[in-house]
DNA sequence: AAGACGGGGGG
DNA sequence: CCCCCAGTCTT
């Protein structure tokens, strides 16, 4: 069927024929153009369940080398449920997010306990795994089992509040339900994860969000936003941007008898489960020597002597950003407790790498090879 | 319904 | 700089 010459009104969805229609346009678009992606290559749900989960908030680009390596590290469900977590999360280092490495682990758990290692093969089953939400539950009921849900990730959502010009807030209930219409009535037969990974690969690559190359859309005559509106990429409507605040904070490299003092942080909060060198935010009036001999204080309990500053780098979260300030510094006197961290641990400098560790603290480390010094050199002087 | 949660790439 | 990414969980 060609194209409707005129762009037909909010209902034409619920055409069959017109539903039909755009189904075979995206398809055929998707068959020519989808990219040849290791997870594209597996029909191992556990391997789909990975790449969707890394997917999370996270590009194509940077998930890739992570799923290859934690593939080879986890090859099998059952690996992951029997690892330790902080393997787990030593395979998750540098992606962010780190809840989904320790959900993707606890869901591993259940299925191999309750489900003989067998992933739940419907919507419901998988929605009550934890680290799977909607999206990661339609996408993988219809990739896997071929089961007829629209996965909304930010790019479905994109291409279909624009198909069918949806104003509201794509994240509210209204717009989502019109969007849930429209992707199931978009449903084949079969071949459904197909489908949706048309639509994703769409908003990826075409659909984008700034300038939507409209001009290679299979879809463009079903386009209300593209027949109705100077400029199509306002929509989806984006809730407002927040103000990110700036935090000077303070981190310890506290030597003793040539051990490297680092802590775990507790779970529910940032970086949850990741070791550190300890420190943290500086107070009003205080200077940053204080501020670092007060919280290794309140975390760990013991008084340290803080030396020169030896390393000062930015970095940005999404919420905030921060300028990390690194001191030498040296055990004075106390026992070491973990009171506001989850543990800690006196180590040899060479057993560092076998911790998870933030970028920040990643950027310290550098900042230091950088000035020809090494964490070696300030572990083991005096 | 709103906020927290990492890090990085592209315009 | 700003946007936002194959979102989920908590409150």
């Amino acid at each position: 069927m060609m194209p409707p010459a005129v762009v037909p009104d909010a209902a034409w969805l619920q055409n069959p024929r017109q539903a039909a229609a755009c189904r075979r346009r995206l398809l055929a678009w998707y068959g020519e153009h989808k990219r040849d992606l290791p997870w594209r290559r597996s029909d191992d749900p556990y391997a789909v369940w990975l790449s969707e989960v890394m997917l999370q908030q996270t590009r194509v680009a940077t998930a890739r080398s992570y799923y290859e390596r934690f593939l080879q590290r986890f090859p099998t469900i059952f690996d992951l449920a029997v690892a330790a977590e902080g393997e787990v999360l030593k395979a998750w280092e540098g992606l962010g997010y780190y809840s989904r490495a320790q959900n993707l682990q606890r869901a591993a758990r259940v299925v191999v306990a309750d489900h003989d290692g067998k992933l739940p093969d419907t919507y419901a089953g998988l929605l009550a795994l934890p680290g799977i939400g909607p999206y990661t539950a339609a996408a993988i009921s219809s990739i896997v089992f071929d089961r007829p849900h629209p996965a909304l990730d930010g790019n479905v959502m994109r291409v279909l509040c624009r198909l069918l010009r949806l104003e509201g807030d794509p994240r509210r209930t209204p717009a989502r339900v019109q969007m849930i219409r429209a992707g199931e009535a978009l449903m084949p037969k079969t071949g459904t994860g197909d489908l949706n990974q048309a639509l994703i690969e769409l908003g990826a690559r075409v659909c984008l969000p700034t300038r939507p190359r409209c001009a290679e859309c299979p879809v463009t005559n079903w386009c209300r936003a593209r027949a109705e509106l100077d400029d199509p990429s306002v929509l989806p409507m984006r809730p407002r941007r927040k103000e990110r605040p700036h935090l000077q904070v303070t981190a310890g490299i506290i030597r003793r008898a040539g051990k490297l003092l680092i802590a775990q942080r507790p779970p529910g909060g940032m970086l949850a489960g990741l070791w550190e060198f300890p420190g943290g935010k500086q107070e009003p009036e205080e200077s940053l020597a204080e501020c670092l001999r007060r919280e290794i204080m309140e975390e760990l309990g013991i008084i340290i002597d803080v030396e020169e500053e030896i390393a000062c780098v930015d970095h940005e979260f999404t919420h905030l950003s921060i300028t990390l300030h690194a001191f030498a510094a040296r055990y004075r006197s106390g026992r070491t407790r973990a009171i506001a961290c989850s543990a800690f641990e006196w180590i040899d400098v060479g057993r560092l790498h076998d911790y998870a560790i933030p970028r920040a603290d990643h950027l310290v480390l550098e900042a230091l090879t950088a000035g020809g010094a090494s964490l070696h050199d300030f572990i083991n002087r005096e």
